[in-house]
DNA sequence: CTAGGATAATACGCAACCGAAACGTTTTCG
DNA sequence: CGAAAACGTTTCGGTTGCGTATTATCCTAG
């Protein structure tokens, strides 16, 4: 797939423009992260693992894995054969989460080839004061 | 253009990990989508367009403002024709900051389309305790 | 069965963010 | 003029995030 620097640009706006707006519990980078992560990836995963992956502290895996288990983005369990670790798991509301992740991110991107770049139906809400 | 769902993950899933790897500031999605817009859109950019369009308190985007203007990433002036408005200006750092941006999404979009999205080169740092 | 290593979680201090409300400045309009 | 509106900023109280250092639990060798 290719891409020019501004498709590119206004790719990453209008998805990260739906993510604000849709006010979801906004995530930081590096929680959206882990939680890709542990949906794209096969399991296992462990917290120490996924500190070494994604080069983040493991205190921050473990905070990011207590907001979004809040959130019911994802779920802990005990490893039972090796009961140090303990093992990341998907739920169904975290897939739902990326589901419309990926269907924002697939619209977006559907708009963009034919597309003049400049113009879209953003000046409807003009910029300038009035 | 086209996407799959898990492509278009695997896609945001990429380029996130780019953004957290290069320790750049971590920039919240708030700043980011302020950020774009500053630069994809025609000025002239006030607070107050910028929080409608946004849907964006007027106090955060001051503060985004603040902490990207100590980034260099853009900068605030003064409107002399109405002096209670305030323009939001683009800078060279933010360019680059963008540039280097939509080179990671280009880069991660084009080994998306030929690519078994299971597998890539992510087994190589197992996820697995040893 | 005890010492050492490994794993996840916690404590601490700091910085940043948020929204709501209040504020100072500038412009507009009666 | 003077009052009202518009704009951006600041303040307030509260929440959350981060990294470093420490702790609690578990496994594994010797």
């Amino acid at each position: 797939m290719e891409l020019k620097p501004l498709e590119a640009l206004k790719l990453w706006h209008d998805v990260e423009l739906d993510l604000v707006r849709d006010n979801r519990p906004d995530l930081s980078l590096r929680q959206i992260v882990i939680l890709l992560t542990v949906y794209l990836e096969p399991p296992p995963h462990t917290v120490r693992g996924l500190a070494k992956k994604l080069e983040i502290s493991k205190p921050a895996i473990t905070r990011a894995l207590d907001t979004m288990g809040r959130l019911d983005l994802l779920k802990r369990k005990r490893d039972e054969s090796d009961k140090r670790n303990v093992l990341i798991q998907r739920t169904v509301t975290g897939s739902v989460y990326l589901t419309d992740l990926a269907d924002s991110v697939i619209n977006r991107a559907r708009e963009i080839g034919p597309n003049d770049p400049v113009r879209s139906k953003t000046s409807e809400t003009a910029d300038t004061p009035s």
